[in-house]
DNA sequence: CTTTTCACAGTCGCGCGGATGGGA
DNA sequence: TCCCATCCGCGCGACTGTGAAAAG
């Protein structure tokens, strides 16, 4: 198949001969112009990871400099160091027999240190909300069914690359997943990204030069896969297609700014099991069916563009919708199809290609292919887990409206609020009381719950000014020095580009807004930044509401209370990570939730439900998980901590009810 | 009993068109 | 008075999870 035929406006669907590559010649023939990378070995200790991912960072295939390298570490130790107890006390979903479950969550566990982003990198590289791509773990294995829906045989460059040789790693060793079932990297597979001397941005490639580079890829709103990834990520698949939440959004470095890509992401399978919610958990049930027809791949609506363009902002594929419509894809929508029930891995390839969209075939190392464990999802028809259900409700804008609480989470008084939904964890003073009219765009989805904890919404407590508007000078540099500030706003790709149109970043516009006051017009936001969930509305009606909107502005003067909090440090981004963590994790003091409620932890006394009630759990569990606020005890009589006072309820609930599943060993 | 489908209500952004105000 | 820009309200569509019904 052509490649024109995956671009914008063409379709997507593929010849089903190309989906019935061997499983054999997928996965042990390599093209060697392909480029596969996963993080794999997540199930190794710390200390193995640490050495893993040292021996990633240096050696031939360095990834990182050398202060890249003492900074890994060195963020390392202080995540390992703040949260000691992260590994014992995630829940595990599954038996330990399940492989893929037990590895999700080491990679929870174990993933926010191993995402590191040097402080001793440029700010550039520091700002980056993203998740570094680069390090040594183990479960980006993509099971390899007969079907293929790997990049080989699911997409369209049969006709170009050797069979199969797009999607396999460049090692020879291959682990096996039950009989016959072969991941597509084992842990030898690990390859190195960036071989070049370094992935910082001093190590991009000249423009022009022509030079087949390394690229760098950076998980956006990972934080927020994590908080998923911990339940198991679900996914809802509709006939008609339904995007996906979180969405995928990447960073990417190191591409040649003049040379043309096409980047898409693909979904495959992930395992070869066939799924099911049973007794509040997700079990296997059979074997996966391999022969699920129907388009695997999402080719972004930019395609093809230059280096330059992808790596000016994120890039973002909120648009993405899954389906199990077999015969979807017939509008102008591209849609992946998948199978309920099953587990998929995104991975998103990178294809360097000629100016008219045809693969250049003229050198090697043109296609890379990246994978990031916590992006795997099992596909569903309706929701299962309920845990999952609230993260969607609390984070996705569109699902405001299932908010039970909403008024009182964001205008009442911390101390009032009844409302410990995941937002109200640690972190969640992203959502300040007062931003709800202000800045409510800004505060929700990814914006809000991923954003800011970890980077550029890091800047949500500075947003929504502590003292009638005005930034204190203190939050500005009062942990990391002057060289923070600039770090939030200016993101490191587009500080890096040269020709960055991103003048106005949204990082930058909005810290700028931050620094006014209420009522206070902002400079427009005019970037096309695919931060957002939706960017292409958020940021611009943002920027309406704040110019246009006077009612919004009265609303903010009324006063909502809150209570000011000092100006977080300026966290760089391996703190951030560590901080994200640790949040998430509960293992920071916490205003709001309590020091010993945290949202996200929850120690395993908070086993209540009976184990052996599995059946009586399912149920509680798949009832619907109403924001705990205000009525949404009499909407849970069932749930075990209704016997909670109103305030222990409101701390424990969604913790429990969280947790309950994973805590019913005897 | 499990899984899928569908209608529904709620939120939001966008676009359209009328109202308003300033300048030529 | 006319033209233009801006503001504002309204309706529509997109999108969400819910919950009941249907299907397997």
């Amino acid at each position: 198949m052509q490649l024109e035929s995956i671009l914008p406006g063409a379709s997507v669907n593929l010849p089903k001969t190309f989906y019935n590559l061997s499983t054999s010649s997928e996965s042990t023939s390599n093209s060697p112009g392909s480029t596969q990378i996963d993080f794999q070995d997540m199930d190794r200790t710390d200390s193995e990871q640490s050495s893993g991912a040292k021996k990633f960072l240096s050696g031939g295939n360095t990834l990182m400099d050398e202060a890249d390298t003492e900074s890994f570490t060195g963020t390392k130790a202080t995540a390992a160091a703040a949260a000691p107890d992260a590994r014992k006390t995630s829940p595990v979903i599954g038996g330990d027999d399940e492989l893929s479950s037990a590895r999700r969550y080491n990679i929870d566990e174990l993933g926010t240190d191993r995402y590191f982003i040097s402080s001793s990198q440029p700010s550039s590289d520091v700002t980056n909300p993203c998740s570094l791509f680069p390090y040594g773990g183990q479960t980006g294995s993509v099971y390899s069914g007969s079907n293929g829906s790997r990049y080989s045989s699911s997409l369209h460059y049969g006709s170009v690359l050797p069979p199969a040789g797009f999607s396999s790693a460049v090692c020879a060793s291959r682990s096996q997943f039950g009989s016959g079932y072969q991941f597509g990297q084992g842990p030898g597979c690990l390859y190195p990204s960036y071989p070049g001397p370094g992935s910082s941005l001093s190590s991009m490639p000249i423009p022009g030069s022509g030079s087949a580079t390394r690229a760098q890829v950076y998980l956006c709103n990972r934080p927020l896969w994590l908080k998923f990834h911990r339940h198991q990520t679900e996914m809802i698949i509709t006939k008609q297609g339904r995007r996906m939440f979180p969405f995928l959004s990447f960073n990417i470095t190191g591409l040649n700014l003049t040379a043309h890509y096409n980047v898409f992401v693909e979904i495959v399978l992930a395992d070869p099991n066939h799924w099911r919610f049973q007794g509040g958990k997700w079990v296997t049930c059979g074997k996966a069916d391999n022969n699920m027809q129907g388009n695997k791949v999402y080719v972004h609506p930019e395609s093809p563009n230059t280096g330059a363009h992808w790596m000016r902002q994120e890039i973002s594929f909120g648009k993405l919708k899954l389906t199990n419509n077999k015969g979807a894809n017939n509008n102008n929508t591209q849609m992946i199809v998948l199978q309920s029930l099953h587990k998929y891995q995104p991975r998103l390839h990178i294809v360097e290609v000629t100016e008219d969209g045809v693969e250049d075939m003229s050198s090697e190392a043109k296609t890379q292919t990246f994978t990031f464990p916590e992006n795997q999802f099992i596909a569903v028809t309706a929701y299962q887990n309920t845990d999952i259900t609230q993260l969607k409700i609390d984070h996705n804008p569109f699902a405001k409206g299932f908010r039970d609480n909403y008024d009182s989470m964001y205008t009442a008084p911390e101390s009032d609020r009844l409302t410990p939904s995941p937002t109200d964890s640690p972190r969640s003073h992203q959502i300040v009381p007062g931003a709800r009219y202000a800045m409510q765009p800004f505060f929700q989805d990814q914006f809000v719950n991923n954003l800011p904890q970890n980077h550029r919404f890091y800047g949500s407590e500075r947003a929504v000014p502590q003292t009638n508007g005005l930034l204190s000078p203190q939050s500005e540099d009062s942990a990391s020095g002057a060289a923070s500030a600039q770090r939030w706003f200016v993101g490191p790709v587009q500080q890096s580009s040269a020709s960055s149109k991103l003048d106005l970043s949204y990082d930058s516009e909005y810290s700028a807004s931050s620094l006014l006051p209420y009522g206070i017009k902002p400079l427009p936001l005019q970037s096309p930044h695919a931060l957002g969930y939706y960017p292409d509305s958020a940021f611009a009606s943002m920027a309406a509401g704040w110019s246009s909107r006077s009612s919004y502005q009265r609303k903010m003067t009324t006063g909502l209370p809150w209570s000011p909090r000092p100006s977080p440090p300026a966290y760089t981004d391996d703190l951030l990570t560590s901080k994200d963590k640790l949040q998430d994790e509960g293992s920071t003091s916490a205003p709001t939730a309590g020091s010993t409620a945290p949202w996200m932890e929850a120690p395993p006394v908070l086993k209540v439900v009976d184990s052996g009630d599995a059946s009586g759990y399912a149920m509680a569990c798949k009832r619907r998980r109403v924001s705990p606020g205000g009525s949404s005890t009499d909407a849970s009589p069932t749930i075990k901590c209704e016997d909670l006072s109103s305030e222990e309820y409101n701390k424990e609930s969604h913790k429990a009810m969280g947790y309950y599943a994973f805590y019913t060993s005897p």
